[in-house]
DNA sequence: TTTT
DNA sequence: TTTT
């Protein structure tokens, strides 16, 4: 039963492709920016509209569902719950806060092919970062067998079927 | 029609009595601060309570709402939006961002009485600032013509009929 | 300020065109139904879905935009409250319910050409019947002027510039 | 990940005492109305309020909860989803309909002793329905080892560590 | 059937 | 800085 409630609706357009880290102990943390847009009236009463970014952060299964398939320019729905992180900035001394919206369910809004200018789903191109992966891989949440992340990269027309969610 | 969603739900307690401000146009601002408190499970898998603190900003109407009613350990239920501030420090120069909730409605859990150390509704004590307002003050809320604010405070006993909502 | 909350978000694909009618006074009625799916594990441990058809109603400049956008398989993001109507069948005598979903807000998440088999959005058909009316009319809501639907339908490329949202 | 969403917010004021079942696997089911009260302008322009009566439905941990803590009059915050539930009438053949609430979620407004004009939260009479439970039973979500209910009947003063959240 |  |  909850106490309190911190929940959190948005639906907008990503900022970028999606940052994903690996946790010393395998799991994804996907970080992302998404923008919605207000409109609202001015002083003189003209519309104008006023767009904000909010960082996201998501975990486990759903990081690897934004690795796999939330790119930069994707529509998606969000809901999960606002933090802030605050600490004391080495230089200035300074305490510092950043807002965060912590993740705890996605729906995607644009289909395939749509929502950006890069590459499709499955680019199979890799960064080559330490810590830093890329859309195309193997994901746990593809549940198919042998064969999997494979399949879907080298399948020459992909279905619905081939999307695990 | 919404072309994005930027949507606040929140449930806690207010953390001090609220700011209130006037505008030169007459109108008020409350600044206040909530708390929602999240249980989770640590590293260790115990259960641990993270209390999140949330700057609440309201305008208008329901500014003088919560001038008039909400104080120091009110339980409120919010509705509003996610907005970020962003300005250059004059003294380190550094770019300096500040995440508040825009208040759209506010419910009122706490009854008369309850919520707070401090006196009730009507406490009468005033701060004296020039533009730092009172509850307990007259309220455009308020539509019961002549006498208003003087009776609330002055009346031997208060009825639900004194509540303006 | 509210004393109570109701408030339905959904978000899910439109069952068959929406119904619209025209109230004596001039105003629009736009009824349909919306489905989303609920994924849930059975007594087995199999999971299944489960479709949930909720039926919509929306009025006045809402209303007139769902008759000129939103068709059968269109997806929506919608904001609304539930309410239950009744009232005494004729032949039965018995009291019966109909539960609607009276909406707020919407938001498109079908692209233009997206989300249904049928026209596109401005189809310039027409049913005939003496209170149902037809996607691509003018609306109220397009503020461009003279011209303004039937530029809509003979332009021969439709820009974003002509979705007056 | 969601394909769909189907979430209610409701906040107000349950009607009548909470109805208990178990099921046959030890399992509980809570069933109880809630109402919510719209304020809006009738044609005349004059402000009127409708009282909406919602069906909700909750089930193992939540309807403990609901029977130990929740009765008439108790003031709830609840988050859920929509489902209706078909059938066909066995004399008259007709298709019937209910919606309901299907809890996911409430958090508790109403302080011991607020919230209904019966009895306080551990009542101790009992209706000897066979499946019938009644607040103040054992609860699986009481962890306190033996003793459990008989204790929060008997205590001569109960303590904030006697309620289990 | 609730609540203020 | 709240609350239980």
């Amino acid at each position: 039963m909850a106490k309190t409630v911190n929940k959190v609706i948005l639906l907008g357009n990503v900022g970028k492709d999606p940052e994903i880290r690996a946790t010393a102990g395998g799991s994804f943390v996907a970080s992302f920016s998404l923008a919605t847009t207000d409109r609202s009236k001015d002083q003189s009463g003209n519309w104008t509209d006023r767009t904000e970014w909010h960082n996201l952060v998501a975990f486990q299964r759903t990081a690897e569902i934004i690795r796999d398939y939330v790119k930069k320019g994707s529509k998606l729905y969000v809901e999960g719950k606002i933090q802030t992180r605050s600490w004391d900035d080495k230089t200035t001394g300074e305490k510092k806060y950043r807002t965060e919206i912590i993740v705890n369910d996605i729906a995607l809004l644009s289909g395939r092919g749509e929502g950006g200018e890069g590459g499709g789903y499955s680019s199979g191109s890799s960064y080559g970062g330490s810590s830093n992966y890329n859309r195309g891989g193997a994901s746990s949440y593809d549940q198919r067998g042998p064969g999997g992340a494979d399949d879907l990269v080298s399948s020459t027309e992909i279905t619905d079927d081939d999307i695990p969610f």
